[in-house]
DNA sequence: AGACGCCTTTGATTTTGATCAAGTTGGCGA
DNA sequence: TCGCCAACTTGATCAAAATCAAAGGCGTCT
């Protein structure tokens, strides 16, 4: 854990940006950046921060969206669920991701934290004036739906034809590459899921992910402590043994 | 490959309108719909028609694209393969959809013909310069991204919990709701893919996806002539044994 | 027509991961 | 400190799909 540096605050470049979004993350990575000082602070006046705690749902499958959010921190969990219950997760967010469906009222998906997570929320009318107003907001909502079908379809090839021993190491390397919002690669790290989690995000059973787990435990490619924080000490060789190019 | 010239066709009904594009579906469900008539013509001035015969690749991985194409008929496939060859179709695209992956100069994917396929094609810039001309262009790549980002989850569902008798029924039942452009959902029609590409697309072997046909014309969810003429007889009993609500 | 080649089907066997069934661990409240 | 509970691990067995191995169709080239 480490202390942010937080003290300059008068100087020219911050001065006229809204005191809540001064220090947030999504104004770099996320969807914030190309927005106006005056288009800022007329979002934040009607932006909600708030903390979700592990499980709680954000937003349900079949449900009627009306908000959207930036996370600011923690890890939020996509799934859907077949009739029967069999459940699958199909994408995992972290900040500074933009959260919500746009042009959309009805969720196809459920989106749960998996751990205590922050976000940013904005109810969707004015998110949709500003996307008329703003032609980049609405450019940087069309990247964020580019990578995120980016990366749908780089778990589509995991699913359809990767081993559970690759899985689970296809697993941990996006882990280890997305749980550091500074986007360098973590080499320790606690995991932010469940065995249950990870089984639905891989196609697998629990049973099968905590083997594969033991496995490349044995195998040195990990260590675990608490069975929750892992240390990789060769991301190649993480990579290589989830068939990662 | 042939190029059709395009001239400015002087009769009443459609005069201010390219004679190519006056006859394509693009216009109506896909990208083009939102231009003007000058933006169409600018763009139909630059754009070329193409058939493209079956196996015939488009575009491959790692390649640069430089250019994007509507579908004008047909059926292209969306492929990744990992280093050892395993290979997974990660999408399936039909008339009139846009193909391309905007804002990246290289491809993750590769694109291919899996029937006799007619796309037209612009180079990137015309594209792109028309995308910061107009920007109900973007709206509209958008919104397709939108639509792929949904459809790769909901086959992240169907790769990672169904099992090969869903899987198989649910491919037939996207065929079934695609293949023709007019947006109906038609009860007869030829698959456009082999046994080995619908394996690659439901992460199967051939021979899974074999029997697994084969236990459906048994069972009389459907019935199969040449191995590629497939009639339905009830549309619901297939996205029953396919595992859709 | 006959033979070649490709795609598809079918059959026998093996393997991977699922299922069923105990245990173990760690956190937490009484 | 104990006991409980949830999450995780481990083991034994089972089943679905993969793999290995032949055929069977069907188009086409000569």
């Amino acid at each position: 854990m480490q202390i942010v540096n937080e003290h300059r605050r008068k100087d020219i470049h911050n001065s006229d940006i809204p005191t809540v979004c001064a220090a947030c993350e999504a104004r770099h990575g996320g969807v914030c950046g190309t927005l106006t000082p005056d288009q800022l602070f007329d979002l934040s006046r009607h932006s909600t921060r708030r903390s979700i705690e592990p499980g709680r749902e954000v937003i349900g499958q079949g449900e009627t969206t009306d908000s959207y959010a930036n996370i600011i921190s923690g890890v939020v969990k996509l799934s859907k669920v077949l009739a029967d219950g069999r459940q699958q997760i199909v994408g995992l967010q972290f900040a500074p991701d933009f959260m919500g469906r746009p042009f959309t009222r009805e969720s196809a998906l459920t989106a749960e934290a998996a751990v205590d997570t922050d976000i940013c929320a904005f109810p969707r009318n004015v998110i949709e004036r500003l996307v008329s107003e703003a032609p980049g907001l609405e450019h940087r909502l069309h990247e964020q739906a580019l990578k995120e079908l980016d990366e749908a379809r780089d778990w589509m090839l995991t699913l359809g034809r990767k081993t559970a021993q690759e899985k689970v190491a296809s697993f941990l390397y996006i882990i280890a590459t997305h749980i550091d919002p500074e986007q360098g690669t973590a080499n320790e790290f606690d995991l932010p899921l469940s065995r249950a989690d990870i089984a639905d995000y891989l196609g697998l059973t629990i049973e099968t992910v905590s083997r594969q787990i033991t496995k490349l435990r044995k195998e040195n490619v990990i260590r675990i402590e608490n069975s929750r924080h892992v240390t990789v000490p060769s991301l190649d060789r993480l990579m290589h043994v989830g068939g990662i190019d």
